[in-house]
Formats: C-alpha cells, structure tokens, sequence
DNA sequence: GACTCGCATAAGTGCGTGCTTATGTGTAGT
DNA sequence: ACTACACATAAGCACGCACTTATGCGAGTC
C-alpha cells in the first residue's frame, strides 16, 4: 500500500522539513544537511523512505546523488483528500486558494 | 505541531479505514467496531487519536458518542498540500478530477 | 440502589522505527 | 594505484506506539 508509505513517510517531522527543502528546489544528500544536526546515514536512510513513498526521486550525477519533489507522490494525496470532498462545503476557505492556484 | 499529529494519526492504516468509515456517516464508537476485528479500548484510543488531530469531532449523546469526520482536518491537508503547488502541473490528471468536483 | 451498557483510562508488553557507529561501494582527482 | 569524497548499507540500541487485560466512570434501566 503506497498510500501507507505516502502518510508514514510524512509522519517525521524531520523528513517534512526535507520535503521542504527539496520543494525549493533539487539538492543532493550532503547539501540537505547544512543547519539539520543530522547524521549522514540518517539522512540517507530518510530519503530512501522518501523515495520509497514516492515523494521524492533521485538523479545521479556523477558521485553526487542529486534529489528532487516527485510529483507523483502529492498527486496520489490530493486524490485521497479528493475521496472527502463531501466535507468540504463546511471549510472552503483554504481550498478556495487551491482552487485558484490551479485555474491559472 | 497539529500538522505533525494529522500525518501521524493516518500514518495507521487502522485509523484510516475508521476515518474512512465515519466519511459515510457519523456513528459511535462500537458500531464502528463492526466488521474490524479490534478491541474496545483500541477503537477508544484510536478515535483519541484522530480527534487530537482534528480529524475527528464527537458529539456526546447519552451514554453514547458519536462520532463524524471534522472538516477542519481535512482543510488543514488541503493548506500542507497547496504549499506544493508549483509541482502539479507535471501531474495535474488527479488534479483535474478534485477542481471538476469543486466546481458544481 | 443495583445492574447493565458504552466508553475512557491505566498499566504492561512486543514490535516497529529512528538514531548511532562501523563498514561497504562507487566515482573523481592526483 | 592511491586517496578523498558522496552516499548506501549493516548492526545494535533506545524509545514510541499499538495492542492487550483490568479497572474506572457516567448514563440509562429495572
């Protein structure tokens, strides 16, 4: 079940803060450390889940393994939350910007 | 960290499938039971779980509790997921089908 | 008031998970 | 070839978490 890995996966504070880095665009593993007091392994070990969920996809460049947001992985939570949209009506106001983002 | 809690919360399969069937309609914590194969006091901590982060609201009815999916959960999805906005177009197929919902 | 019922809480337990240190693998530079 | 570097993997450990059984609590019923 990848919509388990998907929600694991985020479940981590720190593997959200990865996320975010790399939503500002692509780093590799080393350059995502800088100001996290992680491990390298544990760094290594927190992408591989990330990849695992399908929220992040790696390139490899040379020696250096460069990461970057996997649209896949979002997609396949906007299709969960899209299966409550019953529930909706009664709290718009933040959908209200998705929805307008995505007119455009 | 309310953000932290809702990642966590649906990162149990169990309470996935309990949020899921309170989606279709708002029941008590022993009807929920049925067909789950789990414990009283599991389902009791399990829908703790899910109303402490938002996704859940329950509605004191004599000595029964019912329960129904809370919106502001799901709005607060809807935010964490509209930070990551400039990664949909490259998959907007899911996509297409949540605004088509939206817009009737 | 005694009992039942629906649910919450307490306390204990086994397992998953995130960390660590140590080591392996592959690539670039000299 | 040797070294340095970027990253992955292995193994061990401490803690969190989901479960269990036992008990508590309040609301109905008789």
């Amino acid at each position: 079940m990848i919509e388990h890995d998907i929600f694991r996966a985020l479940a981590d504070s720190t593997r959200r803060t990865i996320f975010e880095k790399l939503a500002n665009g692509s780093m590799n593993a080393s350059a995502l450390r800088h100001g996290m007091d992680i491990s390298q392994p544990a760094m290594s070990q927190h992408l591989a889940v990330l990849r695992a969920a399908g929220l992040v996809r790696e390139q490899k460049d040379g020696r250096f393994v460069n990461y970057e947001v996997d649209p896949d992985g979002l997609a396949l939570i906007a299709q969960w939350l899209a299966k409550y949209r019953a529930y909706w009506p009664a709290r718009i106001d933040a959908l209200k910007l998705l929805l307008k983002d995505m007119d455009q």
